[in-house]
DNA sequence: ACCTGTGAAATCGTTCACAGCA
DNA sequence: TGCTGTGAACGATTTCACAGGT
């Protein structure tokens, strides 16, 4: 375990052997080897020892991980073990939607407010969780108020729609927020504080 | 101009220099170079002119590109001078979302199918183009029939959900489709020819 | 015997820096 | 002079290969 700089491959990666690993967890199995895990997904073997090497030794020679221990690990790594507090920026169809969505259930990520500087929407409330619609102007106030962390743009004036994994995203930046200070990101060029879901024209999906 | 092996990252840039460039060519803005260009995105210029010469010499010493010129010499790279059609497979919210969506309406891809194995769904038709949800089992003959050169997966059996973005994707690939034998794709590790859109448990966006 | 952990090598991608042309 | 095109330098990421535990 060295103290380097972790790239955002390497917590895009850490969030996809999470993934595999509750699903081996939930089929009963108990161990799984660098080599069986990267068969998953066709990395290399080695690339998986190297991820989980930035973060400790987990593994035993001869054996492999321990799946439920490798689990408990990579959820404290990625701080998926704290709860979130999510804020969508835009209350149009695919803000609406991803307030409504319930994937986010049984995580750690949870949708607290949406913004919107559309006046007829501020004060509505949305989804069963009757998530309250803001005015953008008073973001900073709610932020605070409401101990948002994260951030989801689901609208903003321009060209172009980019969607992005929001799953793998989330857990990627869950890391970096779990590391005030610590890890900048060292790939990519987007801040890792401020996670684009979407931008798009007038019309949204 | 060599004949390397252009790798995905290449063509997905390439994909966001057409959207900056209709962008311009809309404002009126005849040329343009790399160097502006470079900072709409923050990018390296160098970056821009090395992606552009890969695929020949577009560029006019002491000037910068013609942004006409170079518009019209992309989309020929990417292929969207020719249509494509699109086959989605899963016939769920997601895969009824993306059949409804209007936003490729004025590209050149085209949804001409979807596919369920969902007897129930299988016959229906969806949205304002009434395209019909055939049996997956039927794929092949239909895929032939209806000369679908791109799949896009809106449901499959897994725990993931995995959005990536569309247009980019899309005109990344299209790219890849162009030449059929040539360029293999030397980054990342999915295949091409096979962009996944989601993966997702049961429940659907 | 098997599999991890990790330096070293290889590969891939980006940026520099400058020759060369308009 | 200004900007392209590109080899060379650099930096980052992946893969190899093997020493070292169990």
């Amino acid at each position: 375990m060295k103290s380097e700089k972790i790239s955002e491959l390497t917590t895009n990666r850490m969030s996809i052997y999470l993934r595999c690993l509750n699903t081996l967890s939930a089929a009963g199995i108990k161990t799984i080897a660098s080599q069986e895990l990267a068969e998953q997904f066709n990395l290399n073997s080695a690339q998986i020892r190297k991820d989980l090497g930035y973060f400790g030794e987990f593994g035993v020679r001869g054996v492999g991980y321990f799946v439920a221990d490798l689990r408990n690990h990579i959820t404290k790594i990625l701080g998926l073990d704290k709860p979130h507090r999510v804020a969508i920026v835009g209350a149009g169809r695919l803000g609406t939607a991803l307030a409504n969505y319930q994937g986010f259930g049984n995580s750690n990520f949870t949708v607290v407010a949406l913004f919107d500087n559309d006046g007829a929407k501020v004060g509505q409330r949305i989804g069963p969780e009757e998530i309250l619609v803001h005015d953008v102007r008073r973001m900073e106030k709610v932020v605070r108020y409401e101990k948002i962390d994260v951030a989801v743009l689901a609208v903003r004036r321009g060209v172009k729609v980019k969607t992005v994994d929001l799953t793998t995203s989330l857990e990627s930046l869950s890391y970096f927020l779990a590391r005030p200070q610590v890890g900048a990101v060292t790939s990519g060029r987007r801040n890792a504080r401020f996670e684009e879901v979407a931008e798009q024209k007038e019309r949204e999906l």
